[in-house]
DNA sequence: GTTGCGTTTATTTTT
DNA sequence: TAAACGCAAC
């Protein structure tokens, strides 16, 4: 779990004397060296220790929320290093963020040192994926340069391709046939073998996209974040001499936020644990909350069984929340049936009760949350920091935001609009991944006439008929126009013009020294940013616009000076990774380092830590969720979230709902969630809002016009 | 190409 | 309610 606010409280707390050199701050883990020579495991409790020195076979560690999880993965990969002579080379870590595997890294390093460590792989599922694959994967028939078609280029594609199978042009939802698409991948379920399990029109339309979708991947030589993990796999299956490579190489295996792991993920680590596997998985059953995007908690609560000899460990004791909190948690998940049983507990204090207040209405809750910010803020001396607001959708963050805003508290939103969901940003890189591979025709067609050159829809359409009567690649196509009969020669002169501009960075970009420079005058013959000045008349927005492509050039510059041997496929890998040269001021990190109250999503709250935490929203239809509701599954997951939610809190956890809210336009009334019920009474201090006069919207106006005829009544006068 | 209007539809989103 | 989308008209 990372820890964002350090190790503030608990048996462990390391005091630094004065002569630790102030690369230690406080709150981060002390080097090993400096307590002791030796491994010291006397800081860790007898769980951790034992989880820390079990060092063959396969081994579970259940590690409950706030129980030290990364310091124990930590401490594991440093005794394995230090004590047990494993060679750094030998190791694998797998997370699922970015985030998660760069401060395993960090801290690994500082106890065994960056020399030590280097050579161990720490790394996400998908960029572990695409090592591999940058590597081998011609053995599958595709080309190393490669392009990683993201969420946007996907949903292009599959927009293309329902195109051409309907023309009669019922529209369906292109997500949902990509999800349906994407799901049978993390299944592990080929083309070839999907099959319509429910009989709707979308099972039907993704069983015929999912193919032509598949073949286009592969004619473009791109693969979707799905597909890193099924052709891993598949590669792996299918040339035994790679799987040994990678046996022989990742004899030490660790996998952090295991209950996440999805089937394709699972097979992966099967195939690379082989026979005598030294795989330790860390995780927490009670926290899965990704089901919907195809995590198997299976895999979890099975490991047992697939992988035989496995000791289980369990960390139960809570270094972060109060009595009352974990007592809440506890008492909650107890209502979920298919589960590893475990409670949380703590040598520290109750502490207070948890607060619940049912608010009028939306607003009202809101307002509650900003008085009690204020209050709280003042009574305990905390930081805005301290604060967070988690709802189960994004939606419900607008009446707090508008709220903060008008009371002047600073505050961060987490999640929304992506950087690389961004239209300017989408455009340029667009144009560095043609570079690389010039057969991903999604984004050649992106930027074939944009910004404008003369090659519009007529011709556009021409040259992608052509390729297709030909079965050419387009890019072959552009290259001999002349070999289209019914172009003109304005279209021609047009393309031969963007062939050379595109053949000539492409030389450019082959010198990666020069990337940035190379890049910013790309942008400048291109015209990018006056593009963007004559499309857009806010000149603010326009120049937030232009600022976010100068984004991606310093984000490269970024890549360029940490990368050893730095390419541009490296860079736009790392981009579609979201790895850590993602050019956005504003990243979640950097988010939660300001002086502000936190806003975000109880999905991306996970593995967070507030002092203080208000979850709102605490209502029927919200959690659980109506959607879960109505398909008659279990609500084992919306409560695992609520749980996630409630074990966030360090000191003080306020629950909050409404009894009305406006829905699409309409009042609706709203009922308690049946999570409240799940708690026992007495942890809970209850607290209803009264009834403050609520005017109707004809009331409303009726007393303004009232108001106007009364003023008018005076003027006349 | 853009603009504007009517229609549609409202989860979560580590990579 | 409101935002996002598609389509038709300019």
């Amino acid at each position: 779990m990372g820890q964002t606010a350090g190790f503030a409280a608990g048996a462990w707390i390391i005091r630094q004397p004065a002569s630790i050199p102030n690369t230690y701050r406080s709150g981060r883990l002390c080097p090993l060296w400096f307590f002791s020579v030796d491994m010291n495991l006397s800081t860790l409790n007898s769980e951790q220790a034992a989880a820390v020195r079990h060092d063959k076979g396969p081994l579970l560690i259940l590690a409950g929320a706030g129980s030290g999880k990364t310091r124990v993965i930590t401490f594991r990969i440093a005794y394995l290093m230090g004590q047990r002579g494993v060679a750094a080379g030998n190791i694998l870590a797998v997370t699922f963020t970015n985030k998660a595997a760069r401060e395993m890294r960090e801290r690994v390093e500082e106890m065994v040192g960056k020399k030590a460590g280097k050579g161990m792989t720490v790394s996400t599922f998908h960029s572990l994926c695409v090592r591999i694959l940058r590597e081998d994967i011609e053995a599958l028939g595709y080309k190393k340069n490669f392009s990683i078609y993201a969420t946007a280029d996907q949903v292009r594609l599959v927009k293309d391709i329902m195109q051409r199978v309907d023309v009669e042009g019922r529209k369906l939802d292109a997500d949902r046939i990509l999800y349906l698409i994407s799901d049978a991948k993390n299944r592990l379920v080929p083309p070839e073998k999907f099959t319509v399990r429910w009989h709707d029109e979308y099972e039907y339309m993704a069983a015929s996209v999912y193919p032509r979708y598949q073949k286009a991947l592969k004619a473009y030589n791109a693969v979707d974040f799905d597909d890193l993990i099924m052709l891993t796999v598949r590669l792996l299956q299918e040339h035994p001499d790679v799987l040994e490579k990678y046996r022989q190489r990742f004899r030490y295996m660790m996998v952090d936020e295991y209950q996440d792991t999805n089937a394709a993920q699972y097979k992966l680590l099967r195939l690379l644990a082989g026979d005598h596997p030294n795989l330790c998985v860390v995780g927490d059953d009670d926290q899965s909350v990704y089901g919907w995007r195809g995590a198997d908690l299976g895999n979890i609560l099975e490991f047992e069984k697939d992988f035989p000899g496995t000791t289980v460990i369990k960390l139960e004791q809570n270094y972060r929340s109060t009595g009352t909190i974990l007592a809440a948690a506890n008492a909650l998940i107890r209502h979920n049936i298919r589960r590893k049983v475990k409670a949380l507990w703590t040598a520290g204090d109750p502490g207070r009760r948890i607060d619940y207040i049912r608010c009028m209405d939306e607003e009202d809750e809101a307002r509650t949350v900003m008085e009690r910010i204020h209050a709280e803020r003042f009574r305990n001396e905390l930081q805005y920091s301290d604060f967070a607001i988690l709802y189960r959708t994004n939606v419900q963050s607008r009446a707090f935001e508008e709220q903060l805003r008008y009371e002047n508290i600073p505050y961060v939103l987490i999640g929304g609009q992506q950087f690389f969901d961004r239209k300017e940003v989408k455009d340029t890189v667009a144009y560095l991944k043609v570079l690389v591979n010039h057969r991903d025709e999604v984004n050649l067609l992106r930027i074939l006439n944009y910004p404008k050159r003369g090659i519009g829809e007529t011709t556009a359409d021409r040259l992608i008929r052509y390729s297709a009567k030909k079965q050419l690649p387009l890019w072959e196509v552009l290259r001999d126009p002349a070999a289209i009969e019914d172009l003109g020669e304005k279209s021609r002169a047009a393309i031969a013009a963007f062939v050379e501009l595109m053949d000539r960075y492409r030389q450019r970009f082959n010198r990666h020294s020069l990337m940035v420079e190379t890049m910013r005058e790309l942008i400048d013959e291109l015209g990018l940013e006056a593009e963007i000045y004559r499309n857009i008349e806010d000149p603010v927005k326009a120049r937030r616009r232009v600022e976010n492509i100068e984004e991606v050039a310093s984000a490269m510059a970024g890549y360029l000076e940490r990368e050893e041997s730095p390419s541009l496929a490296g860079f736009l890998a790392k981009v579609s990774l979201l790895d850590d040269e993602r050019p956005d001021r504003d990243s979640k990190e950097k988010k939660l380092q300001r002086d502000a109250v936190v806003l975000m999503s109880l999905h991306s709250s996970k593995g967070l830590e507030f002092p203080m935490v208000f979850m709102v929203g605490v209502e029927e239809e919200f959690l659980p969720h109506r959607k879960t509701l109505n398909e008659g599954v279990d609500v084992d997951e919306e409560r695992r979230l609520c749980y996630v939610g409630i074990t966030r809190a360090q000191r003080h956890l306020i629950l909050l709902g409404a009894q009305k809210r406006k829905k699409y336009g309409t009042l609706q009334p709203r009922a308690a969630s049946r999570f409240l019920e799940e708690i026992p009474a007495e942890l809970l201090q209850q607290q209803i809002s009264e009834e403050r006069p609520v005017h109707s919207e004809e009331e409303q106006e009726k007393m303004a016009a009232n108001f106007f005829a009364g003023i008018r009544g005076i003027l006349d006068d």
